[in-house]
DNA sequence: CGTAACTTTGATTAGTATCAAAAATGGTGG
DNA sequence: CCACCATTTTTGATACTAATCAAAGTTACG
């Protein structure tokens, strides 16, 4: 977690230290459960160990929204840390170890190190870019590109986290998570994903997901990972 | 700005000086001109301080995802201030008057007056409350309702702002425009307009919006303020 | 093993897009 | 102030994508 924050928005070694004695506890997780709920006063920021959660947004007729995955080495709740209310969920996809920090703990260390406020802020604001692109991706792509464009976009964020390779991946996430994240129905993304492996772009086997052309699912998903600003280090020069 | 700002995280008299005396230069812009160019590293952070301004991003196969409107008072670029290169484009909706102020300078004042970058960071954190409402509604509502909701939302934001009253308001957007925020056509915007209308919900007269019976907008809508975040002071615990 | 959750397939429908064109509006120069 | 042109709004007809409904397979798990 803090080679990524570091990665981004360079930290000092007593930064890093300071990030290391924060005051937190460690509790694993199970599979389903909420680490945030929409409408309630976020009290503690979780950062994931290992594991998945996602967040998302139910609308007035009950559909299921998902606005975002979040992986080992992500936190999960910096997006409320600073409001009164929750303005969404965020439930875990897997058992998954879970790193409380109390809010207040945040807000001290954020107050009193600049360093450390420059790098969380900057890991939102790649949340943010990544919003937008999932606005793009549900607003005007169709079915086929979005369902493409999101395995290549957790292809990347996988293998940058260090959890997958050779665009080879287990996606812990049933069709209907699926679809609730690209905004289509279950039976659809089901087509959809038959329809990618028979044009052989990827081939599946139960959760797991192996992108068999690389460079045809990218264009197929119209996808340019500049949005993930994985590589980019702007802060670097102060 | 200021007051917006400190609505939601409070600052010192001193830190509002601070704001007040950063370098900055004042522009007219014509309506219809680039602020930020998809692509390009952000070198100066734009603050509308009148008219209106819209991110956007156009997919592979040419079209236009308008993914945040924003309006006086409002940062147009904290988005990408700290990522080196922009991953969306800023255009102005109408003519308006600008205040640069360079990269630099933010990049100085945030890490000299964690205040001031609290402040900052806050308001990117309600940005991205909004782009996950915009998933929602884009992913998951129907056509009427996400006019609806959209509705609702710039009725809101533009009251907060001062810019309108009484749940009337001048929309300076095409019908066009307003499509490409609802992930919609601009043909089938049209249609939900006139059924709003023809229900009773609102009426319009060229570019100007009122909306007869807001509750009922509201429901139409699927639409609860929560997301806005207007009226909480989180951080005002510190 | 038995059962619930998930995936897959098929048939039909609904909602929006697309295409085309007419009407209205707004701005410009004469 | 008017005539003209470009842009925007409006309407209609048709096509197509993805939703819905239903049910059969398959997988995971206690």
């Amino acid at each position: 977690m803090i080679k990524r924050l570091d990665s981004r928005s360079p930290l000092s070694e007593a930064d890093k230290l300071a990030l290391l004695s924060v005051q937190h506890s460690v509790r694993k997780v199970p599979a389903g459960a909420h680490l945030v709920r929409d409408g309630e006063p976020p009290e503690q920021c979780a950062l994931l160990l290992s594991g998945y959660a996602y967040r998302y947004k139910i609308t007035g007729e009950g559909a299921r929204q998902i606005v975002s995955l979040h992986m080992a080495g992500e936190f999960v709740d910096l997006q409320n840390s600073f409001l009164q209310v929750s303005d969404h969920s965020v439930q875990t996809l897997t058992e998954a170890d879970v790193a409380f920090v109390p809010m207040q703990a945040i807000r001290e260390i954020t107050l009193s190190n600049p360093s450390i406020a420059r790098a969380l802020w900057v890991d939102t604001l790649v949340d943010s870019s990544i919003f937008r692109e999932w606005v793009v991706n549900v607003g005007r792509r169709d079915s086929r590109t979005r369902v493409a464009h999101i395995l290549c976009e957790f292809s990347l964020r996988l293998e940058a986290a260090g959890l997958a390779k050779d665009h080879r991946y287990e996606l812990p996430m049933t069709q209907e998570q699926l679809a609730d994240a690209v905004g289509l129905t279950s039976v659809h993304v089901n087509r959809v994903l038959r329809q990618l492996g028979e044009e052989g772009l990827i081939s599946r086997d139960r959760r797991s997901i192996t992108i068999e052309d690389w460079q045809r699912l990218r264009e197929a998903g119209d996808f340019n990972e500049r949005y993930l600003h994985h590589d980019f280090v702007a802060a670097a020069r102060n």
